[in-house]
DNA sequence: GCTTTTTGTGCAATTTTTTTGCATTAAAAG
DNA sequence: CTTTTAATGCAAAAAAATTGCACAAAAAGC
């Protein structure tokens, strides 16, 4: 099966209907893969033409309350949407200047400090986002 | 010296003018030990009736420019500013429900990888941002 | 299949946040 | 105290996020 037909069955388990923006949602989700905003979505192969912008910002919307999306800010004035995969935890590198975004691979060395803060705040649901800016190689250079 | 007085001289050297705005600006930052908005500043006492908002706007933009003020995300939709102070790195753990914001005082355990993506990438100018999100106690209740 | 119920969608409009233009004022420099 | 340059207020524009509502499509029941 398909990893859009698999994220179909999630939503659809959740609660969400099988409807043609959300796959072309998930598709794109799938494949461009990095954080975007909802302009950059709606202007995305998959799903321009395919679906209203305000459709798209409320399945964003559900899909970040059912867990399946993260929100990022990034520092910019939108806001950034990624999928969230198991097994699968990402750190961003941004260039302030040019703003290309980069995942980070390297093991994510901020998982012990939140279970430290699990246990002294009493937080629940506890997440975290870490971002890297500076200016890249080519940025630096100008 | 104060530290608004050290501010404001840093600011100096770095080419901006001593104004009742500015200094009303750092006032706020400093008293508010959190990261605010562009609209919670203009509603601060500090700030309220001192100066118009475009005038603040254009401050932060500024003192961003020279490092002496950094702009969060924090997921909301609008964007938080902070003074950056030497010495001082924060964290923050922020409720997604009631939206408190509250900095993080154990050591920050990612400045080793930033080295490791400084010297891998050839990144400049690198800092970094860490956000913990979750539902506070209070809100895990309810 | 067909009908009912419920949820999703498009379109337009609104709200909120961010940003800019421009005439005026204030700070710094000489 | 004059000149130069940067900062400010006000209003308006641009960008982003969000909502209302009539209609369409999906799921559920028969």
């Amino acid at each position: 099966m398909s990893l859009v037909s698999s994220l179909l069955q999630q939503a659809k388990d959740s609660g969400l209907r099988r409807t043609k923006a959300l796959e072309a949602l998930f598709t794109c989700l799938t494949t461009c893969d990095r954080p975007m905003t909802l302009n950059e979505f709606t202007t995305c192969n998959h799903l321009a033409s395919q679906c209203d912008k305000a459709t798209v910002f409320r399945l964003l919307q559900k899909l970040c309350d059912k867990g399946m999306v993260r929100r990022l800010g990034l520092h910019e004035r939108a806001a950034y949407f990624t999928l969230i995969l198991p097994d699968q935890h990402r750190d961003y590198l941004i260039c302030t200047e040019c703003g290309s975004i980069e995942p980070i691979n390297a093991p994510c060395p901020v998982h012990k400090l939140q279970e430290e803060i699990r246990k002294e705040t009493g937080f629940t649901n506890l997440y975290h986002e870490l971002e890297f800016f500076g200016h890249c190689p080519k940025c630096s250079k100008s």
